[in-house]
RNA sequence: GUGGGUGUAGCUCAAUUGGCAGAGCACCGCACUGUGGAUGCGGUGGUUGCGGGUUCAAGUCCCGUCACCCACCCCA
């Protein structure tokens, strides 16, 4: 590919066909959201690096952010994650904010990875977060929020699932296998690695760091115990919290499930398709030490983030795409050069009226110009030629139907408001 | 960062032991000078990613390089 056409790697077009994907996702988050009385706000895209330095995986910070020194000699990260800002962005207000906030957002992030299939290096992501609540009902709306999305994009309870489990749990059940807690990060990593790695393998992970064959086989036995979250009020009082949202069908325990990002202090969750065929579709939980982190006083937290790869890659998997036609309604013809002016008119009024309009700019054939409205998934084509003119009408075409008529031009704009809020 | 795979027309791909670079789709035109989709006929389109080497001859073999894809790591 010639240079100057190449683009960023890891970077994403978006031509009028994905970015209609990316705003219908846009609506259904935000539908949600609103739904369950979520606000609106937004970040900046640029942070000091300092503040993901020690409340982010340092995997993420150290290896995968786009850093660099701006012109006052500053150290900026072109954000990879929301969470850090949110925290912020609390911190910075403590005292003037009606707790708990219920806040949404949706926008781009980088990190720098190697680009594979449902991961880019730029992407966009929703972040919804309940702060100032510490309560597991809290940690369920995250769970029902997380359920209706997944619903409302038409994916079925068995095409996908919310996993869920809790940090401090596992903690009390790793403490009575006897492991310590200066190994619980390690621990806690072999866990999130069960499924990718050989049963020799993981054991042979298991054993560098420290775990007897014992504490192994209890750790293995927790992973394989779907009653375990039985053990944890919290979980219980979590999941009765879930059936009475009425979204119990996509939401279960599942022990393996423990995130990576170190901020995580209880309850965390992650969505994925039931056959495990793609990576995560969102992951989030409780971080209730984050704000107290960044230097405000310490707030209770919870939250999850989806991205926009995953989810269109598993909508496309299981045919939920929706049909998007973003095609301009109705398409006004230009017949000849000396009509082109008066069409032109006609769009105008039209759209005067409240109509969505493009007008042909070219006095080409007609072939042509019907042709380039039926690419454009035009609904009504108008001709304005000297027979229409001379009545005063305008020949409707719906491409729909393929009927054609010639009406007044005097109410016309109703007749098409009308048709179309038929369609 | 580690490992593997693939680069041929706008797209998807073919090309026998190394032997004339092709097909389908798309695009443009005509049939159809007041009308889209369908059909038929015709046409445009190539530095075979790039650089070097071997050979009478390289899309094909060798070396290098770049890009993309997949997996690992990590994660949305």
């Amino acid at each position: 590919m010639p240079s100057l056409i190449r683009p960023v790697r890891g970077t994403q077009d978006y031509y009028p066909e994905e970015m209609a994907l990316r705003t219908w996702l846009y609506s259904k988050m935000r539908a949600v959201s609103e739904a369950f009385g979520y606000q609106e706000y937004e970040g900046p895209m640029l942070e000091r690096y300092e503040l993901y330095a020690a409340k982010s995986g340092s995997e993420l910070v150290e290896k995968q952010s786009y850093v660099f020194e701006d012109r006052g000699g500053e150290k900026i990260t072109l954000r990879p994650e929301l969470t850090p800002s949110l925290a912020r962005m609390v911190a910075t207000r403590q005292r003037q904010l009606n707790y708990p906030l219920r806040w949404w957002s949706f926008g781009p992030f980088w990190r720098y990875e190697k680009p594979q299939k449902g991961r880019t290096r730029e992407f966009f992501q929703w972040n919804i977060d309940l702060i100032g609540d510490d309560s597991p009902e809290a940690d369920a709306e995250m769970a029902a929020i997380a359920a209706t999305f997944l619903k409302g994009v038409g994916l079925k309870a068995s095409e996908t699932q919310v996993l869920v489990n809790n940090r401090q749990l596992m903690q009390t059940e790793l403490q009575a296998l006897g492991i310590k807690q200066s190994q619980f990060k390690g621990v806690f990593n072999l866990i999130d690695r069960r499924d990718k790695l050989s049963a020799n393998d993981w054991q042979q992970s298991g054993k560098e760091l420290g775990l007897d064959a014992t504490q192994l086989m209890g750790v293995q036995a927790l992973l394989e115990n779907n009653d375990l979250w039985k053990a944890s009020e919290t979980m219980q009082l979590f999941f009765k919290a879930v059936d009475a949202h009425g979204v119990s069908d996509y939401v279960r325990f599942a022990p393996h499930v423990i995130r990576g990002l170190d901020y995580y202090t209880g309850t965390v969750f992650e969505a994925w398709d039931t056959a495990g065929e793609f990576r995560a579709i969102f992951g989030g939980g409780r971080y209730d030490d984050l704000v107290n982190a960044v230097g405000g006083d310490p707030v209770p937290a919870t939250g999850f983030a989806v991205g926009n790869v995953v989810i269109s890659l598993i909508l496309q998997a299981f045919g939920h795409l929706p049909d998007l036609k973003g095609g301009v309604p109705i398409y006004v013809t230009a017949f000849d050069k000396d009509r082109l002016l008066p069409s032109i008119s006609l769009a105008a009024e039209l759209r005067a009226a409240g109509l969505k309009v493009a007008s042909h700019l070219a006095a080409d054939k007609l072939q042509k110009q019907f042709r380039h409205a039926d690419r454009l998934g035009a609904r009504f084509v108008l001709v304005l030629g000297p027979d229409e003119i001379k009545k005063d009408e305008v020949s409707v075409k719906d491409l729909a139907s393929g009927e054609q008529q010639s009406l007044p031009r005097q109410g016309l704009a109703k007749y098409l408001q009308e048709r179309l809020a038929k369609a």
